[in-house]
DNA sequence: ATAATTGCAAATGCTTTGCTTGTGA
DNA sequence: TCACAAGCAAAGCATTTGCAATTAT
């Protein structure tokens, strides 16, 4: 299972305030992708006085060492997530605005190949699927 | 062969204005995926007294008629190219920014699949590659 | 004629940053 | 202790918008 961040914090030597440990507990406890904004709400229930300043830093600083994932889906600010183990994609409804994760190791596979089609080494890439619930 | 943009604004009964004239022209003679402020400098060369608002609201207009497209690729600013008639994905060369097109019809079926079996009916999906060039 | 479009500058929304005060290792 | 982090407000950047003047049909 994967840690919570805090614990890939020290592991990283990232320096743990106040702060950042709320930061860092409040996104292991979310199972959704929060925004800054929501992030921030959140936090603030705990401790008031934290500023969204903070927030933002501490969000960059925790992507940039690899502990949570940024995402800009279509029409919306950014929402991160903790880094899972497995790598997943994600599938957005275009009505509720809920994202789905999903996996598919055939589409990673074919990403590879076209990129070394193209003379590409592949290093990073971005699949995002939009759809409306099929009602039955 | 893909017609060029005014034409398709005759098609779709988009108001035809110098400017847009001008934007549709430059945009139809653009192989590359300019941004905003590139295509307001190359249709400045033409008119300098077209103003950035103007190709701002432009680009969104030609958008929302499904005339051209635009795109967010990781760490750059939205960039527009000309609707074509065949659907393709971009791999960006994340060292020179250079972007080329791609079709890959596996990938596609298994989005389609991918979505379904979640439920959903695909309708708009995003797909990027980033990649390193290998030197052979 | 007149409804739509332009240019300009001001406003917006999200994000970053400078600076002073506070704090973790 | 003291380099680093937080809070605040100001700045930055891409994009949008209100308004008066202009233009396409």
């Amino acid at each position: 299972m994967t840690k919570d961040i805090e614990s890939k914090c020290l592991e990283k030597g990232v320096r743990l305030t106040e702060q950042r440990k709320l930061i860092a507990k409040t996104m292991s406890n979310s199972s959704d992708h929060p925004d800054v904004d929501e992030l921030h709400q959140r936090v603030s229930k705990v401790d008031s006085r934290i500023s969204i300043a903070t927030v933002y830093r501490t969000v960059k600083l925790f992507e940039e060492a690899g502990i949570v994932e940024k995402h800009d889906f279509k029409g919306s600010k950014a929402r991160y997530e903790q880094a899972k183990d497995e790598h997943h994609d994600h599938l957005i409804d275009v009505s509720s605005g809920e994202i789905i994760e999903f996996v598919n190791n055939d589409i990673e596979k074919l990403q590879k190949q076209v990129a070394e089609k193209l003379g590409y080494k592949l290093v990073d890439h971005r699949l995002e699927l939009y759809g409306s619930k099929i009602k039955k």
